[in-house]
DNA sequence: CAATTATGCAACATGGTGTTGAATATCTTT
DNA sequence: AAAGATATTCAACACCATGTTGCATAATTG
């Protein structure tokens, strides 16, 4: 029912066309003509496929959503915010080449936000154990920060070849959230003076 | 040499009708011939003055950032991050109608990054004094993540009415940069749980 | 008021869009 | 291997935004 050579390397081909295009130019300014060209497929069939480049990089984006998602779901309930942070940056090196073009200066900012969400629950949880005090309003700042930060982060860790091991980033980000600067300098002397008011 | 009433009016109609379609729809979807309805202005006195909506809305936002820039040139060298931080937000605030357009959803993402990259070399050297031993690697890692993270929070505060006070802003980020929670919770013992490898 | 300059207007070629119908190629199934 | 089903190609189409132009008209400045 999903068989079918030709729909299979048809899709394949713009995929790719599209993919090789974004490393060139921010998706604005991609025209079906152009990926159609790249990939030699008629006009005709991309259009029998998708409704424009948006929807062509939205499917694309899905796969490997789910792709991540499902390798995520497997060490599932135990999951440690750590523990998952790792699994999210494992998945993201499986799909070396696809994220390096996902995240790279062209790419969709919006994606990695959407994969980080996946560890919303628990980091939530997490920073309401550990400050039972705060507010809700002052708790959805505090994700806001910390999510979007982890996501600069492994984005620079992708952009720049993915060398660190998946633990290692996912340690920086558990270590500089928990603790913040005064951990790592591991002086809590010297950090506590910039903490007086 | 600036002067005529005529192009002041022409540009000034031309980014509100970009700005108010930047509600509606992301500048992707924005065209001229929509902007210049919009505006009542002929389609050919738009090209007199910009080349497309993309250098409408870069003329606008460089002109924000100027404001932006001048309201810190005036604290400089003896600006604190903390400071600079403070009179960001002072400085959006009192640019608040177009700010509420701009860090919006259809709005540009990476003005707020160009605007932070402001205290880019304070950060940096606070770091760098805190943290003596990390290395180049770990500190850009770091500006990276507080520098979303902190956009992230501004962001958010502006979209939400902006009601807290730009010192209180600037106040929560630098705790929650400097101490992180543990600072915010204010139990070193419990956070220190979270932190044993 | 006079000279300058900006805007409005209408028309044009260009190029991408999204769709269509018919011909052709490829795949799957028996 | 042949037949039926289905995907792709091809050519053509109307449509619309683009960017430009020459000229008429309006507004501004000094």
């Amino acid at each position: 029912m999903k068989s079918d050579r030709r729909v299979r390397y048809t899709r394949m081909v713009l995929k790719q066309a599209l993919l090789s295009l974004m490393l060139e130019r921010p998706i604005t300014r991609i025209t079906v003509t152009e990926i159609c060209e790249r990939a030699e497929v008629n006009r005709a069939t991309f259009y029998a496929h998708y409704a424009d480049p948006y929807d062509l990089l939205a499917r694309i984006e899905n796969e490997l959503f789910e792709s991540i998602r499902r390798s995520i779901a497997g060490g599932l309930s135990s999951g440690s915010l750590r523990r998952i942070l790792t699994d999210i940056c494992s998945s993201i090196r499986e799909n070396g080449a696809l994220c390096r073009v996902i995240f790279s200066e062209y790419g969709d900012r919006e994606f990695l936000e959407r994969v980080l969400n996946i560890a919303r629950v628990e980091s939530m949880a997490l920073w309401r154990s550990i400050v039972p005090h705060a507010g809700e309003r002052e708790l959805e700042r505090m994700y806001a920060f910390f999510s979007q930060g982890s996501a600069a982060v492994i984005r620079g860790w992708v952009l720049s070849g993915m060398q660190d091991a998946p633990e290692e980033i996912a340690a920086f980000l558990e270590r500089i959230s928990m603790g913040g600067l005064a951990q790592i300098a591991g002086n809590r002397e010297k950090s506590a003076e910039f903490l007086v008011k």
